[in-house]
DNA sequence: GCTCGTCAAGAGCAGTGCTCTCGATTTTTT
DNA sequence: AAAAAATCGAGAGCACTGCTCTTGACGAGC
């Protein structure tokens, strides 16, 4: 019987969440520098120095926002690609890309959280690696599976001598394919967060009057780009 | 005489100076979000409320950074693009491309204070409009000349009638140059801000031992996407 | 029933941005 | 040259922050 370990366990759960609702409401309005331990605790009708037998830092508090905000866009991008046809790679990289956008554009501050400047002063814990590479890890098989079903034109020019060791990292992401198009994903994986957080920055302001229509074109011309079939 | 209205009036300057200097050196350690008025007036020996008879509040002091920001990286740009051989559009494109690097590299949190997540709180003046579109703007005269001269291959595919009407401010930037290369110059802007955020904000962090030459040929590869001969 | 761990509360410390007042000094005006 | 005005640094103070420590109440296990 779990339930025996409530009473305490179960409201110390509950006030946990409460307090992480809380604090991504305030993210969502404030932004995270004007995430505050004292502001939550008003709000929770608490006096502020409990909320440290919760979380024993903002840091910590904020490293929780962190790791749900990459669940939180992992989780958009893999039901995205999930939903497309299997076989149809374009179809699942302009989804893949659309998911990452749409929950950018409705969660601007967590996306700044992860994919903006670093907080100053924090340091990332190990916690965060295993939700940080959800969403590339979608990217990465969109690109292994049209590699493998021969979807990808062969890259014209090879991949410098000098540059192979450099992409270790990707290759575990994607097992087996060749460099070319290894370099050939990360630059669209590049060019797909360099526009969405141009948007999301502000960048974009006062041009692009169908910021959905742009971002689509411009991914679909990427998409031809990394030599996907249109 | 200019020197007649010295004694305050250059006492002022200097103090004035003095201000943004410590400020920046504090910006450069600490970030935008550890900028504090009352640790540059410490370092200053003078109370921190003197700090406000030259910067009316703090997002004043920062809306200089920034647009001393702008200006340091615009002009970088700017010398690089007018340091290459005036034809070879190439190579000018490249040479902007690192120096954006590299001064993005070498002043992390003045990178992330102009094109990371916006400061929360704080809304740009108007003032910073001028200073904000320099680098761009060597951008787009690339893009331009290259076209003039007959340099980038026509695009294949013409931009959609619905977009036609989103790119307004860019085509003041390349006057006369059609919709197609505006999509192409924009598409490579972002991709060479998105590789540059990625590197600058940690996204690249255990993978690519060589940054630069990794850059280098993502850039180079960027080039012969937009068209640029090689 | 008693002990032990958990909890909310309160006071307090050091720091922040910012405002206001008060003399002193410098500039401008008369 | 004297008076008026503008400018400046200093200080006190307000409201806020993250965080620590102590105190007293409550509930779970022996």
């Amino acid at each position: 019987m779990t339930a025996s370990r409530s009473a305490r366990e179960r409201v110390r759960a509950e006030l946990t969440k409460e307090i992480t609702d809380i604090a991504r409401r305030q993210l969502a309005t404030e932004g995270a520098g004007g995430l505050s331990l004292r502001a939550v605790a008003r709000e929770m009708g608490m006096v502020s120095s409990a909320i440290y037998r919760y979380f024993p830092s903002r840091d910590d508090l904020l490293t929780t926002l962190i790791i749900d905000s990459y669940n939180a866009l992992g989780e958009a991008v893999e039901r995205a690609d999930a939903a497309a046809p299997q076989e149809d790679h374009t179809a699942r990289w302009l989804a893949a890309c659309h998911a990452v956008r749409d929950w950018a554009v409705a969660h601007p501050h967590e996306y700044a959280l992860v994919y903006g400047s670093p907080v100053p002063g924090y340091q990332a814990p190990q916690d965060t690696v295993a939700a940080r590479v959800r969403d590339v890890t979608v990217l990465g098989r969109i690109a292994s599976d049209a590699w493998r079903a021969g979807a990808l034109r062969t890259p014209a020019e090879e991949v410098p001598q000098e540059l192979e060791e450099g992409v270790e990292g990707f290759r575990e992401l994607m097992p087996g394919v060749p460099d070319g198009v290894i370099w050939r994903a990360v630059t669209a994986w590049t060019a797909l967060y360099g526009w969405v957080s141009f948007e999301v920055f502000g960048q974009f302001n006062h041009s692009f009057v169908d910021r959905r229509g742009a971002f689509d074109h411009a991914m679909r011309r990427m998409a031809e780009t990394i030599g996907l079939a249109q």
